[in-house]
DNA sequence: CGGTATTTTGGG
DNA sequence: CCAAAATACCGA
């Protein structure tokens, strides 16, 4: 904190909420003197109007003249905690971010608000005629998307009307002629702002754990005692048992009168794993992700800072949650690119707990069965300290991983997207009623379309990308922002009527294996056919009670899912992984690899993974193929290393976008000279400036300078002078990314 | 954010 | 050239 900053004092420096980035002087009325505090949400006059904002700090006089005062305290209790507020200052000085951004990220909308949290959400819920037959019967008749619609309401009982219109494409207007028919209820929402209403909780009792879960915990229990800040690496196979050294941990953290925050990858934030820790820990545990409503997370939040809930579970911004006496931080799935923000200020939030944990001398313990390459490092350095839990706690055997050379397939009129061992492999699965994930990189249905005569390739108009073909829709679609258009009938080029469709999707995959197999059951589960977080759900659901034999799917489903039943799982096109270009490609395939095959098998059969290839002598394929995560790592290692790569020497991005290309490489040029002669530290490598891998996306032109130094603050300091000094102008836009994990 | 002042843009 | 539209500035 500054240093004219005093704790208390008659003249209040408050930030205001429609201009964080400012802070502005007020007169701390009589009335309110004492009762006002750093932290404090207070009333204040703004221009024409007032406005909420927070009290950073007191002084004794201001440089300016007119002062107004404060017009009223919102809460008796500071909202802002202290350290909140300074974490948030060091994060925009680290990731050069405004003080604004990161006030925001610390303090969500729906508590900086008031009011926010009571903005009217219709919720509709099933009405009286809704179990009426004769009803039921004329609806399905006349309007089938209504019953659909009525269909997922009764399985839900209660829900938003703007979340059941986007599930079951419905109209509006076709719900409220559903109303005037008694067959729903649509009404003004106040209360629904129990996140795991409805949910039941069986208590659960700590498990026994085996030697080494026992040696992890005692280490983090010795950790907790200390009081010291220390940070633990938990790295565990799948089923290795994790989950319970952290709620023994966190049980712990419990009976040492103090809070705890876990962190989870969104995708994983699941009914299952909430369930989990919600059967321990019952009533005083909150839970924060993105698919609250205002509202919930509102009331969230307060019950998080009145303490009465002591643990928080929850993805990314949950680590800002306000725990009073924090003691412990899990971050589950370290090596997740998700803990990445996107947007200013990119945080990644495993590296911040690490600094919050610093800050407020916490245990910091991380969990994954596949760590990054920059925690391993801080491992070898003595940094952190790892625990190993080599032992399945499940008694699973580990998958078998057949790699298949796809150059050797001989395909005997099979589709080239399937070599003969995964499609005897997916026959024995049907055969024995067990079930089968495929994992394909790609979405859509053909990669692009081309014409065999002038090799004309339809691209996106606002992107340099190709668009992609969409059988179901019929159409080509950009991947990157959404453009759709019908497939030409002709070329445009040369007229030709005849396309070519190149590469395959997923689209394709669900396609041939309904050829291949027409009595199975068959599921597609992408961001194209998921657009609800109902449908994924619903689909688990099937998969779980064993309604779908085959599951198809992106990334989406390769993290977290657990169903005994699946013995067989196949990585279609392994290559679409590791040929990605980015230095972290091995890292980021091994891992995923790893993951995949940790879906396969259970307690009576043994797993099976079956990885196609045409690089079958890549050494991310070897390391998964033998299970040697360690030794690929372990090169991986030496490799950044030599070639100064991450973590070895930080990166740092800096993107400059704009409509105007020669105004954007202007300024990317400008950018790229002031730098080189701004930094005079030795160690860093500057790239020259470039255009981005994808040059513009949705009409904007991009080009970004990539550095490498061994010091994160002997670049950004330079770089924000200068951009102060050019200011450019808002129609460019440049975006600076510390520790930059998408080089995009 | 929301009001007002200032600059940019593009059509004729 | 002008007026609408985009952008910049201000608030204590």
């Amino acid at each position: 904190m500054s240093a004219e900053v005093q704790q208390t004092g008659p003249i209040a420096r408050v930030v205001v909420d429609v201009a964080l980035d400012r802070e502005f002087d007020y007169i701390v009325p009589e009335e309110l003197q004492g009762q006002v505090k750093v932290g404090s949400m207070v009333l204040v006059p703004f221009g024409p109007r007032k406005t909420e904002g927070f009290v950073l700090g007191f002084r004794e006089k201001s440089e300016f003249a007119r002062l107004k005062a404060l017009s009223g305290l919102a809460h008796a209790e500071p909202l802002l905690l202290p350290e909140l507020l300074d974490l948030a200052r060091w994060m925009a000085e680290y990731y050069c971010s405004p003080i604004e951004h990161a006030v925001r990220t610390v303090l969500p909308a729906s508590v900086r608000q008031r009011g926010a949290s009571f903005r009217k959400q219709l919720h509709i819920r099933p009405g009286a005629n809704a179990e009426n037959e004769t009803e039921l019967k004329a609806l399905r008749k006349r309007a089938p998307k209504q019953a659909a619609a009525l269909d997922i309401l009764m399985s839900g009982q209660e829900m938003l009307v703007s979340d059941l219109v986007r599930a079951a494409k419905v109209p509006h207007a076709s719900l409220r002629s559903m109303e005037q028919k008694g067959l729903v209820r649509i009404e003004e929402g106040t209360r629904e702002r129990d996140p795991l209403k409805g949910m039941t909780f069986l208590k659960t009792e700590a498990l026994p754990l085996n030697g080494e879960q026992a040696e992890a915990l005692e280490g983090i229990q010795a950790t907790l005692d200390s009081g010291e800040h220390r940070v633990h690496l938990l790295h565990g196979v799948t089923g290795s048992g994790k989950t319970e050294v952290y709620l023994q941990a966190l049980q712990h953290v419990l009976d040492q009168g103090k809070g705890a925050i876990v962190l989870v990858p969104e995708i994983s934030l699941t009914p299952q794993t909430v369930e989990r820790f919600r059967g321990r820990f019952g009533e005083g545990m909150a839970v924060l992700h993105s698919h609250l409503s205002d509202g919930e997370r509102h009331d969230e939040w307060h019950r998080v800072r009145r303490g009465e809930a002591r643990i928080v579970v929850g993805a990314r911004s949950a680590l800002f949650a306000p725990v009073r006496n924090l003691g412990m931080i899990v971050v589950d799935e370290e090596h997740e690119g998700t803990y990445k923000q996107e947007e200013s200020p990119r945080y990644h939030a495993r590296d911040m707990a690490v600094m919050r944990g610093h800050r407020e001398k916490l245990c910091i313990l991380l969990g994954s069965a596949t760590p990054s390459v920059e925690t391993l490092v801080n491992v070898q350095n003595g940094k952190y300290a790892m625990h190993r839990l080599l032992n399945r706690a499940d008694d699973r055997q580990l998958p078998v991983m057949k790699v298949v050379d796809m150059r050797h397939q001989k395909h005997e009129g099979r589709p080239v997207l399937f070599s003969n061992d995964l499609v005897e492999g997916i026959r024995l699965r049907l055969n024995r009623a067990e079930q089968t994930i495929l994992f394909l990189n790609r979405r859509g249905y053909s990669n692009h379309v081309c014409c065999p005569d002038c090799g004309h390739i339809p691209e996106c108009p606002d992107c340099d990308v190709v668009l992609t073909y969409h059988r179901r829709l019929g159409y080509l679609r950009c991947h990157f922002c959404g453009h759709a258009e019908p497939v030409p009938p002709e070329c445009p080029v040369c007229t030709k009527q005849d396309w070519t469709f190149v590469g395959s999707g997923t689209e394709k995959l669900e396609n041939t294996l309904n050829k291949l197999f027409p009595q199975a059951k068959i599921r597609r589960m992408d961001s194209d056919s998921m657009t609800s977080k109902l449908a994924y759900q619903t689909v688990l659901g099937q998969f779980r009670r064993g309604e779908i034999d085959l599951l198809i799917g992106t990334q989406m489903i390769a993290k977290g899912l657990h169903f005994p039943n699946v013995t067989l799982v196949g990585v279609v096109n392994a290559d679409s992984t590791l040929n990605m270009p980015d230095f972290r490609a091995g890292e980021r395939a091994v891992q995923l690899f790893t993951q995949v095959a940790g879906r396969a098998g259970r307690g009576d059969v043994a797993g099976e993974v079956i990885l196609q290839t045409y690089t079958p002598t890549h050494p991310a394929v070897q390391a998964a193929r033998r299970g040697d995560f360690d030794v690929f790592i372990d090169e991986e290692i030496e490799g950044r290393r030599m070639l100064g790569y991450p973590p070895f020497k930080r990166m740092i991005v800096v993107h400059i976008r704009g409509e105007d290309v020669r105004k954007v490489e202007e300024l990317a040029l400008k950018l790229q000279r002031a730098l080189h002669q701004a930094i005079t530290h030795p160690g860093v490598d500057l790239t020259e400036a470039m255009p981005s891998p994808v040059p513009r996306i949705q009409k904007r032109y991009r080009y970004q300078i990539v550095i490498r130094s061994s010091q994160v603050k002997v670049v950004t300091r330079p770089l924000r002078a200068i951009l102060q000094h050019l200011a450019p102008p808002k129609s460019l836009q440049v975006h600076i990314d510390v520790d930059a994990l998408n080089l995009m």
